[in-house]
DNA sequence: TTGAAAGCGCTAACAT
DNA sequence: ATGTTAGCGCTTTCAA
């Protein structure tokens, strides 16, 4: 392994001199600095982060923690910080926490041991006190949900503006008996979504409750049992919102399992732009999410912070919106609607 | 932050004795191991990873190299992963290679010097020689693609089989121009797959090379394009088989934009069982990789490994196999075919 | 069975 | 602008 004394015995300067150069010190000449920089590139220096951690700075990993990478989601995050991160030379430490407290609160000690140098963390609906406690303890930053308690420093969605839109489109399309199947609002998330579903519907006309259905935003088969549910009742809705991805998954499943087709039978909206929803019956219409960038946003935004100590305790929020991007798994609604252009083009009647 | 120092201090013992009683040295008596660890407990001493890195005990960290997270084959990868190293306290790193090399090797050096415990990695085709001397340096295992210059510890999937099976299957169905997109073969897994298509077709009778279409198996556009060219050739095959994730990916969405659909107007084997493949089209038949299993199998071994640092070096191969998942997108071939389930159900004539 | 002491590689206060 | 030196907290010889 090489070291710096190694550095400095090639170069016949002092190990200190060596050490500053690379940490690029002012008071080095940028001559030493360059021959230092070139010689340690040559004899493959690597800087030795137990002795650097040991000298209370804190190591180059960055943890993210957040409900499960296999949500297309938080994959896309994930992907977005890593690249984002690696530049700036850190690592990522992937927690998942299955939007379990505990696991959470596990996570995080494991991260504060490790004496990362931040935490970028999409938090659990309630956080554990000690959780709150640690986290405050090293930089970090909230993606996607915000909670008071945990700071001010957050990058989100404009998740009212996201389900507003989605909820509108299906308004202006003539839809008044529209079902909700969403997040519970304990979430920070859960809560703006259903905000915006009630703010579109038509003149502080409240919803039929039978028509929202809450249920743990990560669970594709509560999506799919509440789609069951909304289809078997008395006066079924015209058309879905979804609120999260895995809900939309498991209504795109239920309904594909019931042989029902968007848009004929029923208008359906979906929530984030996932691989395969281009593709299902007449492609679905969906609210996509700026996500990679919200994370490049984030991860650039925090290198930065981190780097500079001084200033991390001013808050800071980001909110991007979302766009509605229109595919054929919505319709107007009313008799009139009823020749749909795939019916047509398929050269059936109806 | 209390230190074995304090703890020393207060047993008005030696730091060296308070340190092995923690590390359960035999030479010290079961008394003073019991007071010290009472102490400590009672102190809340916390031992100082950067300190005992520095002395060459390796991290909790465990390090995970792949392509790209964003692939959802990768993203259960580093589920089944992450659950089980967390249940052994053993945190992820989580590297992107994006398939360069040049990437990989920064990451491994990056991972080398944070003292891994391990490093679990998905190569690149072509590693560089320094990320397997790198890697020689801690202990390690191959994922899903092998390298004989990494080493022999590997996991995998019986990809040859897999592929033999999926175009068999076509095969049986009566088709005989049967297209192939899929990885390149200087990658292991490209190579094994490109095989067992060759192997499945009947009596040693060699394809058409044109039906062949080789890329870089991330790359979804390669895909897209090569289902292109095989729809346009003067000759086109009356079915295709994929050979990744992402080759799919782009031969489902060329499909579908071209208006061909399955199994009407051309077969469709697909590779891996990505969320919503089973809503395309008429359901997309599919090569299913037990992916989780592998990754958990992975798992629990190297954490066993990393355990007993004797053994480490003895070869040790997991070769799991895929099962075809018979959905609707591939029929028999041949003009007696031609009205399908699903025409008919339509109340089409065709 | 325990102590004393020497570092691991790096940073930073204190010289020069 | 650079060199000297003293540790950070722990493990690990070597002594007792």
């Amino acid at each position: 392994m090489v070291t710096i004394k190694d550095i400095a015995a090639r170069l016949q300067v002092s190990p200190s001199t060596v050490g500053r150069a690379l940490a690029d010190d002012p008071r080095i000449s940028a001559a030493t600095k360059q021959k230092v920089s070139e010689v340690a590139e040559e004899m493959g220096y690597v800087a030795n982060l137990a002795a650097r951690m040991m000298r209370g700075v804190s190591s180059n990993l960055i943890g993210l923690v957040l409900p499960d990478i296999r949500n297309g989601f938080y994959a896309t995050i994930a992907h977005a910080l890593s690249k984002c991160l690696q530049g700036a030379r850190y690592q990522l430490a992937l927690s998942e926490t299955d939007d379990d407290r505990m696991v959470e609160l596990q996570s995080i000690r494991e991260l504060a041991s490790a004496n990362v140098a931040g935490i970028i963390i999409v938090p659990t609906a309630k956080p554990h006190r000690e959780t709150v406690r640690l986290l405050k303890l090293s930089p970090h930053v909230q993606l996607l949900r915000k909670h008071a308690a945990i700071g001010d420093q957050w990058f989100g969605i404009d998740d009212t503006q996201a389900i507003f839109e989605a909820t509108s489109h299906l308004v202006q399309l003539g839809h008044r008996r529209i079902g909700y199947i969403g997040g519970t609002d304990d979430l920070p998330t859960g809560s703006a979504r259903l905000k915006g579903y009630h703010k579109a519907l038509p003149g502080g006309e409240s919803a039929d409750p039978a028509l929202v259905q809450l249920g743990a935003p990560g669970d594709a088969d509560f999506g799919l049992n509440a789609t069951r549910r909304l289809l078997a009742l008395p006066k079924r809705p015209t058309a879905i919102v979804a609120g999260s991805v895995q809900m939309t998954q498991g209504i795109l499943e239920e309904l594909t399992a019931q042989g029902m087709r968007a848009p004929d039978d029923l208008s359906v909206v979906g929530f984030g732009d996932e691989l395969g929803f281009r593709w299902w019956g007449p492609g679905l219409t969906t609210v996509g999410l700026p996500v990679h960038e919200l994370a490049t946003a984030c991860g650039l935004w925090f290198v930065h912070q981190i780097r500079q100590r001084s200033a991390s305790a001013a808050p800071y929020t980001s909110i991007s919106p979302a766009t509605l991007i229109l595919r054929g798994s919505t319709r107007k609604h009313g008799p009139a609607a009823k020749t749909s252009v795939r019916a047509s083009v398929r050269g059936a009647t109806v």
